[in-house]
DNA sequence: CCAGTCGGCGCAATCGATTGTATCATTCAC
DNA sequence: GTGAATGATACAATCGATTGCGCCGACTGG
């Protein structure tokens, strides 16, 4: 490793105190220096390439310049789009990202790994991961550490949260579907466990009604997980109940896909027989025969939203302005 | 912020001196205090819940028990298995695992992120981003900063890496086609200027000529980027030259999707009239229609060897080992 | 009985910055 | 001409850990 330059060479090659070398480079306090000086101190610093050390700021400042992001299954090419937009905006104001992924199926692992970042003395946390009920969420709250949600959230959330407009979401794809003809309308919903799962699916209980179309549980089947196989399941118990239903409203794509196979499976052919949508319009959806309608939420403005909305928290030297939570707008990609 | 715990603190609680507490804490210095003492001084620290700065021991000690990792496109669904492999290896390790996303287009971006991260004094540095002849490796090198390449490599890096045995997918899905009775076979290849495009190219040039294939040059179209358009772009000028080909060996999943779209748009069949096979085996490919064949190779793991490799050369006290790369061989998973 | 060892700890310097306060030279007002 | 105000900079404490060194008492060997 090179021999790093530190703030005391740089007073000296500027021929001053440190501490003026310091209140120089400091935009907060470069006001109280003379202009000369601090001309002379940058100077002196640029040529030696000074770069600050973080921690030796960071132990007398207690701001590390992190953050903390949880994500739940880095492997899901949801969080991709969400990582990169906090990046990005993080990265403007100096911050950087930490990552760290935590099994989403026990809540012990997620405290766990919360406890790992707070001892990092990260400045602040994005959780991508909580579910309606998440005894972490309460305790960070409790705590006073700055948090955001993103994506999915709590139910009475007392942390502020970065959210997609479920209701809107589901509206667009029902309406669509009544646009193109259909009255009976079937619904795969996420787990009601997880806030998307459960929104989406008070959604489309308020989209049919509003619309006029058939309100019928048995039109409606939860699945599990957000998987493949899950989405499978709950279709073929969905059709079994109801052979007649001409439209599926899947909570997910992968659900979709599940429902594409069990839709298959009965013989039937999607699109003329039955009609599928998705959600979240993950990326080769285009490729599926036929493609795939989904709703396209932007993840990553998602992200820096979230990151934005944390970045503000951090810098509020006033009181806090209460939990300023945002539901973005999806969009609806037509291709079925 | 809860307030803090101070080894000061732990130290008064069990009636020691700062530096006794300090070394009771500490593994490796455990044995120069007194076991009754160290007994004394962890249950101490438990009751009080000390957890120590980071930055202060990192300030102290030059480590931050951090390693940077550059990607560059975050919402490449690739990276997720890499990220999560490398994040649990470090996890073990006490190791937090710092995220940037640099633009792959301009190296300078990537030097600006990796300058970035060197700045945060992260210990170590794993690059996912690297062209066959990046500059910033050899910068890194010289500078004697820990890094290892992952996925990617550079054509005779300095720097150790862990990637995937191209020749060997290869090998599979050729050996795969000529089994199938297959003659006539094209390659859709990468980009020439990363390692994976080159290689994977060399590595059927081989293959094509060890089985005894036709080795024609228009039978082999080079793709100008890993997307989809480009493998449509790419594919349908294999097809105009070489229209008698019964089978495609694309680069890439990506580009093999750009490939089925090409076969469509020539009124072929998928399957029957040209075989296509793909690498990587990204999700959802059982999907398309008809599923396509691919090459698996075992990201996660790659992730978690670049952090093992990476961690054994942070605490080699000894002199290197000279660069230790690995390739982690791939299987194929037959759909077609 | 005395010198030499050694186990066990405490002292204090140190890492590299930030920041409250003291110092000093001017300038200004009256 | 004296005191106060002001601008510019230096001094030194501080953040919370690690660690080289030295001290002290007890034990051992001759």
């Amino acid at each position: 490793m090179t021999d790093r330059i530190t703030l005391k060479e740089v007073a000296e090659a500027a021929g001053v105190h440190m501490s003026t070398a310091s209140r120089a480079l400091n935009e907060e306090t470069r006001d109280v220096v003379n202009a000369e000086t601090v001309a002379r101190v940058l100077k002196a610093a640029r040529k030696l390439g000074y770069t600050p050390n973080p921690l030796a700021r960071g132990l007398r400042t207690n701001r590390t310049m992190t953050v903390g992001m949880i994500i739940p299954d880095i492997e899901n090419p949801l969080f991709g789009p969400i990582i990169a937009g906090a990046e990005a905006r993080l990265g403007a104001d100096g911050y950087s990202l930490l990552i760290a992924d935590a099994d989403l199926r026990e809540a012990s692992s997620a405290a766990r790994v919360i406890e790992a970042l707070i001892e990092r003395r990260t400045d602040g946390l994005i959780l991508a991961t909580s579910a309606r009920k998440d005894p972490n969420i309460d305790d960070l709250a409790q705590r006073d550490i700055p948090a955001v949600l993103v994506n999915r959230t709590a139910d009475a959330s007392p942390l502020p949260s970065i959210v997609g407009d479920d209701h809107a979401g589901i509206g667009l794809v029902v309406q669509h579907l009544v646009e193109m003809g259909h009255t009976k309308i079937g619904h795969v919903s996420g787990p009601h466990s997880m806030s998307t799962g459960h929104g989406r699916y008070q959604a489309f209980l308020s989209w049919t009604q509003t619309l006029g179309i058939e309100v019928d549980p048995d039109a409606i089947e939860e699945a599990d997980w957000y998987r493949v196989g899950a989405g499978l399941v709950a279709t073929e118990a969905l059709l079994d109940r109801r052979p007649d239903i001409t439209a599926i409203v899947a909570a997910n794509d992968l659900l979709a896909m599940g429902a594409y196979r069990a839709v298959r499976q009965r013989g039937l052919t999607v699109g003329s027989d039955i009609a599928i949508t998705g959600y979240n319009d993950i990326p080769l959806l285009d490729l599926l025969e036929p493609p795939l309608t989904s709703v396209r939420v932007p993840y990553r403005q998602m992200g820096s939203e979230a990151a934005n909305l944390l970045i503000s928290m951090l810098s509020a030297h006033n009181g806090h302005d209460g939990p300023i939570s945002m539901r973005l707008a999806p969009s609806l990609t037509v291709r079925g």
